[in-house]
Order: structure tokens, then sequence, then C-alpha cells
DNA sequence: TAGTTTGGAGAATATCATTCTCGGGAGTGG
DNA sequence: CCACTCCCGAGAATGATATTCTCCAAACTA
């Protein structure tokens, strides 16, 4: 979210004016359109909007709009990385309160599934709805997007087989991807709602460390 | 999959006249529908047919269709609801091979797991896709969709749990709902796209029963 | 047979995403 | 200071779909 527009207008013409190539240019007007998007969502507290109330929030035009982005997807991609860069960088800042490598998994998987729920105050906004329309019709574009929450992941647990805490045959990175996966949709309402109470960040942990088997 | 309109018409009609009444009329319509649906879906290998390519094929109007359904979501849920209960079926009959409940949890795992993935021969075809859409836009109705495999696999567990072969501390339903999320999305395409490997259902058994923690 | 219900055909509407067209303003070279 | 050009806003036009509506005939009922 960047200043937009509570900045008084002279600041903003006299940054226009300093950062001049098409470039630069471009990037802000990206970036407005982000946060106009996100602002909306927020409001609305769901991530179904217009490519026009976007347009309109951002004070820019749909000639604009489509200049910078191939589609309405390209907004959702954008959106949904800029997300998934700050649950990293949320997440990683929490594991290192932490010195074990068991403790440290924990905590982000604990973190990551809480994140993902359909949240009660609407921060990071019930990312993973268009995370998973966008899993279906853009998967090649989505692994990107997720590629710096896989390897926060796969790095927590390369220490943790580091430290001899991890199943023998289990490979960092395929299991990231597994937990990953798991962790995301399990926070999805759905399978809470067969159940009288919903599940809780201490029950994803259990199942994802010990798995079901006595 | 009814017969549709591979029966000569003459045995239609005679089905017609002699189930009369509005209601299983109306049932026969609903079914017309869903399977017209059922064979774009196969013959495009794709689950994004438009409303009017569903009318067409079935020889029926748009009228009848939205006299039956609600809108497009109820047929997605119907089709949704009719993969997961021929799913489940083909799930109960595999495991009444096995007679150890972990091994009939294993291979409930396993095929669940290969029947969601991004078939290769679309036989009951990609039905995760609108499977995580509707996820989305309307959770509520998911969960009856979803009961039957809910269902067995909570059957399933509470069988292994009577054999003392469950984690003390965990619920069947609790641990069914982790687990049938988590093998359908990891089924997705996405994860499997971050790795060399895809994903296999080995692997997928293996993580739910062991989890990660040595 | 007259009235009622059912359902077909398909036109009309509504909602979006996406593209197109125009015109004005800002910078640039002469 | 004057064209000239490029960037971009405004918003109309297009296209695809879902959904609704209107008209009408066939089937059924009493």
């Amino acid at each position: 979210m960047t200043a937009g527009t509570e900045e008084p207008a002279w600041k903003q013409r006299a940054v226009e004016r300093s950062l001049r190539t098409a470039k630069e240019r471009a990037g802000q007007r990206v970036q407005k359109f982000l946060d106009a998007a996100q602002e909306i969502i927020v409001e609305k507290g769901s991530t179904d909007f217009t490519v026009q109330e976007v347009v309109e929030r951002s004070k820019l035009s749909l000639r604009s709009f489509y200049l910078q982005f191939d589609g309405k997807h390209e907004l959702l991609l954008a959106l949904f990385e800029e997300a998934v860069v700050r649950m990293s960088a949320q997440i990683r800042a929490a594991t290192d309160n932490e010195d074990q490598p068991v403790e440290q998994l924990k905590v982000a998987v604990e973190l990551l599934y809480e994140l993902c729920q359909p949240d009660p105050v609407a921060r990071r906004p019930l990312f993973t709805e268009f995370g998973t329309q966008l899993l279906i019709s853009h998967p090649i574009e989505m692994r990107t997007a997720y590629s710096s929450l896989f390897g926060l992941f796969t790095e927590l647990l390369e220490r943790l087989r580091d430290a001899q805490g991890l199943r023998d045959d289990a490979d960092p990175q395929r299991i990231a991807s597994m937990m990953m996966q798991s962790i995301m949709f399990i926070a999805q309402p759905t399978s809470a709602d067969m159940l009288p109470e919903p599940i809780s960040a201490e029950e994803v942990w259990e199942f994802c460390a010990h798995g079901i088997v006595r």
C-alpha cells in the first residue's frame, strides 16, 4: 500500500516530475491499481470486484489498466503474489523467535494456517479465494507467485532434516509442497463447516507433524 | 450417466408415458441436463461449458433449465455431487479387498488422490476443477456434496481407531476432514509443477500416515 | 370440450471483461 | 511561438454469458 491519495497534490506532482521515465511511471500506475484493488477488497470483505471498480477507485483509466495488465487475471496474480510475499515475510519473522527447527516449523505451519483462514477482521483479506480460482485458471503463473513461501518452507524443512528431525525418506521440497497445499486448503471454510468446532492451528500442526497412524 | 440419447426413441417415450407424475418427469429432465453436461465435459476435456451448450445438447429448453436449477452453480453442484458419490462407491469397493484397517485406509487415500488428479484419460473428468470453484462460491452447499466421501473416510478412520491404529488424540471426523482436503488439493497441478517429479500417491499416503517429523 | 399446466423457442436484459476511438495536454524540435 | 508527436483519460462499442421474459402450442384434467 503506497501513500496514494492522502498525499497533497503538489507533492504527488513533484514526485511525478522527478521520477520521469516511462518505466517508473508505469510502475507507479501498476501500484495504484494494486492499491485500489486492495482497498476495495478490504472494504467489501470479498474478492469479487469488477475491473471498472478498480479503475474508478484508482483514478486512472480503463485504457491504462489494459496497458499495464494483460487482463484481470494478471491483476489477481499480482495481488496474490504481493500477499504471499507479505505472508512469507511475516512468517519468517515469526520463526526467528524460535531456535529449535521443529519449533520454527511449527510456528510457520500454525501462522500460515491462521493467515489463510477466512479472516474475522479482513486484514490481508481472504486471499485464498482468488488463490483457488487462479490455481485452476493459471497454474503455471501461480508457481512463481508461490515461490517465496515455497522457498521459506523448503528452507525450514532442510534445517529440520539437518538436525535429524525429518523422516529419513522425506525430501524437503516435496514435503514443502504437500504441506503448503494442505495447510492452505484445510483453512478453507468447507471442511470446517462439516464439524461442530472449526479446526485449530494446533490440530493442523499435529496432522502435518505426526500424521494419523499411531 | 443414464442411458440418455443412445436408447431407442420409442423406449424413451414408453418410459415417459409410464412414469407420468410431474415430479418424476422433472427428475428425468434434471438427469438429461446432467448427462448433457457430462458429455460435453468429457468431449471437451474441460469443465468450462456454457449453459447454452448444455441446453442444446440436452434437447430441452433454456426455460426448462432454469425451472430445474436455480442457476448454473446448482448444475455444477449436482455434477460434483454425482462425481463424489461415484468416487465414494469406487473407493469403498476398493477398500473391501483389504482386511487390515490401515491397508483399507491406505488404499482409500491413494485411490482418492489418483482420482482427483488432472486425469490422463478424462474419465470422471477433472472434477476438482469446479470443485475448487464451488468451494469458494458455495461452501455451504458443498458440505452436502462432500458428505458421502466424508462418511466413508470417517468410517475407515473409526475402524482404524477401534483397531488401536489411530493416534490417541485424533478424532475420526476431524481427521477425515483434514485428510480429504489435503489429498484433493495436493492433487492439483500447481504444487506438482514446482517439482521435477510429480508427487506420487504413495508419497501422499506417507505424508498423511506418518507426517513429517521423525 | 374448456380450462389449466407444462414446457419449447428464442428474444430481451444484465453484467462483465476487453477493445476501440477520440481528443486534449505535455513535452520537443524547429 | 508553432506544429508534431506521444501518452493517456473518458467513455462508447463489442462480445461472451448467465438469467429472465414473452408468446404459444401441446398435453393433461375435469
